[in-house]
DNA sequence: CAGTAAACTTACTCTTGAGTAAGAACGTAC
DNA sequence: GTACGTTCTTACTCAAGAGTAAGTTTACTG
């Protein structure tokens, strides 16, 4: 007899991953320094001690967290970008409707990821930050390839300005769809793929024409670093 | 003989001023959590128990800190953006400017404002979620009138679907803001007009051509709600 | 120079939560 | 069944930090 099968006994991987399963979703909701083991513990029906004895210490769990989290951000993200067609902005629209799509199915992780990383500042910054720009350069690749393809001669000359740029909007574009993502669990009905389009709708026309040359001229503002201000149409 | 001037028994109102000061500076290196009320009597030259005797509880002083800085920022940008032409995108433009010289003028408070504030589950969230939205109503509305300015006649019948997509570029707006406010600390020379600029060529451009009925079409995703598919130029 | 109200401090209490010591239950090999 | 290694728990220790009791100093007023 055995009232409650599954319930106890579990090799210790498998332990592990419910345990991590259980410290994503209270680090998420309440941040490193306010989760509390005993939540973690009792979330994943285990006591405190085999948490420590297989995970170590809270520091230890929360960089397990970010570095399995981030992995599977990345992959998902990565697979459907870059195992795509060649057209740069296809591949941009995969990725972002790959990301929306994560977020929305697993919103712990994203957070745990973002925000939640973005403000500790003891030694988790430093593997947050790696986890983080993991995956804005995967983007700034992208952008940055989708802005040399078209009109840009072999001009050389700007590189710089180019990866500048491109790094720019990288921070931008993810900024914009961490904010985007938040923004659509709010909104009855909003699917990833339409929060995608909107993105895309909103930057990617700005950067094709912005290769071409055009762009938004500033007026005479308090600081009139623009060189020669042609009006605006 | 005053070995240090303006050490000692100061009017309360001074002293209220100067433990927000420091509160803020703690609240945005660590978190409201881990913020220690010790540091910030320390930091503000004061003993913990005059911090309490003023400004109450932890939560009273991290809500003190959202209400000053939300409003410092708010009327920062809305007296830039608000006392000038009529021109949405000038508008915008001035409003941007203002947002990235706060930021990098009065990084802490912005920290506190939209990171550190993100992540509480308490009370706190309330407080928290009606400062930011006081932002983003702010930026909600810039976009709005900037979206139905151009070539949009008598158009009532997509009123919502407007209303949405302004409330979707405003929070990508914010959020890509605020990622390139953080980017732009990190690039050495990096003024805040050109980062302003920066954001407009990305999202402004966009917006005038998507009020032209112009937009990315999506190719065959997983999910082909996109009605008629035009191809790309 | 009292007297008094505000500004301010030292030295505590008490809760919460990270981390652990010591050992109990379970399964498996022989 | 009995030896042995793995899984797992009850019941603690200990430090950090929020909040406070009671008292001390300064400045101003009559």
């Amino acid at each position: 007899m055995d009232p409650q099968p599954g319930r106890k006994r579990l090799p210790r991987k498998v332990r592990e991953q419910q345990m991590l399963d259980a410290a994503v979703q209270v680090f998420s909701r309440h941040g490193f320094h306010a989760a509390s083991m005993d939540e973690v513990a009792e979330r994943a029906q285990v006591s405190k001690p085999l948490l420590y004895l297989y995970l170590g210490s809270k520091e230890e769990i929360f960089s397990a967290c970010i570095a399995r989290e981030a992995d599977r951000l990345v992959n998902a993200i990565g697979s459907a970008a870059l195992n795509r067609d060649d057209d740069p902005a296809d591949r941009l629209w995969h990725g972002l409707t790959a990301f929306f799509s994560y977020v929305a199915e697993h919103r712990a992780s994203w957070v745990v990821l973002y925000q939640q990383a973005r403000s500790q500042s003891d030694s988790l910054a430093a593997q947050v930050a790696r986890s983080r720009s993991e995956i804005i350069d995967t983007v700034t690749e992208l952008v940055r390839q989708s802005m040399e393809s078209p009109a840009r001669g072999g001009d050389g000359s700007n590189y710089a300005a180019l990866r500048r740029e491109s790094a720019a909007v990288a921070h931008a574009l993810v900024g914009a769809a961490d904010a985007l993502a938040e923004w659509a669990l709010a909104v009855p009905g909003e699917q990833p793929e339409a929060t995608a389009r909107r993105l895309m709708n909103m930057m990617w026309i700005g950067l094709e024409r912005r290769a071409k040359g055009e762009g938004y001229h500033a007026p005479d503002g308090p600081a009139g670093t623009d060189g020669p201000a042609a009006p605006r149409p």
